[in-house]
DNA sequence: TTAAACTTGACAAAAATAGTAGGATATGAT
DNA sequence: ATCATATCCTACTATTTTTGTCAAGTTTAA
């Protein structure tokens, strides 16, 4: 059970794009490419899932580029998970297509839900500001080399 | 990210193994595979690990099979899960290879580290005694059919 | 001795992941 | 105007992981 690049890059995309762009200017992919390591053309599709997602905004045209389309306090890290990798079940106990029909006497159930609960609960009181402010402190993201990091 | 039918269908394995294994008998795989309606063949390669990961054992020969190494409630479903998944981390952010050299900078880990401990938390609390005991009140496995459940 | 059951390793189809490539479109600056 | 810069979009591909299957062997109770 392992998360896939998308929520993990996808998360570092966006905290580099709140941390630069904070004097309202718009984030060009090329500049987060550089600063995380990512490939443009990777990141363009995960930067496009965040905006048909709702949660950033692109400027297009020169000197244009992506900014959050709301306060990063109203941005937590299950949105952009969710957005990204659609969702963040660890198992889905879904009540389509007669899946699960004895849901009612299925004991694993029990264990999923507790899971599924615990995960969201994780990332869900967790904003991208919050983020943003520690990284701040630490002074790791934007300024740092994370070349070497691989989440 | 989602769990693999590896730890969906072993835990239910177990399970039944833990429920018809009451008065001492060994449990086939044939039999477990009847009532859980997963192929031998894949079933036996997921007992196997758990044989090897030390939380079942097995009895060889006519009438043998496999049963719990130790009590249902000295074993968590975060046991089983690790055993056959290898770990159940969301993300692992290892100190191992140079990955992560600038782990006290990187902010993402936080949240990584977060996931992963409520992950931790939600599996290890819950012990196959208390599903088994569950799944009694509910008369569901190894009782009712369970074959329309994929997980 | 024989049949039931476990043991092991190799193999393979299918799905998901992790990207690439290339062109179309929009827009600010010269 | 037109050019440089940037987003936008579709399609494609290589790799890895998942999800099994198969066949040949070993062990042991009856």
């Amino acid at each position: 059970m392992k998360l896939s690049t998308k929520g993990r890059y996808g998360l570092r995309a966006i905290i580099d794009l709140a941390l630069n762009s904070e004097n309202g200017n718009a984030v060009c992919i090329q500049s987060i490419s550089e600063r995380q390591n990512i490939s443009e053309s990777y990141l363009e599709q995960l930067v496009r899932k965040l905006r048909t997602e709702g949660l950033v905004k692109s400027v297009r045209g020169a000197g244009g580029g992506y900014e959050l389309a709301r306060p990063a306090e109203k941005i937590s890290v299950g949105d952009v998970l969710r957005a990204l990798e659609g969702s963040i079940e660890a198992v889905s106990c879904g009540d389509d297509e007669g899946c699960c029909d004895q849901a009612d006497l299925c004991v694993t159930r029990l264990v999923w839900d507790r899971v599924n609960k615990a995960i969201e609960g994780a990332v869900d009181t967790v904003t991208i500001a919050q983020l943003v402010e520690e990284s701040r402190k630490k002074q790791c993201m934007g300024k740092v080399d994370t070349k070497s990091c691989a989440n």
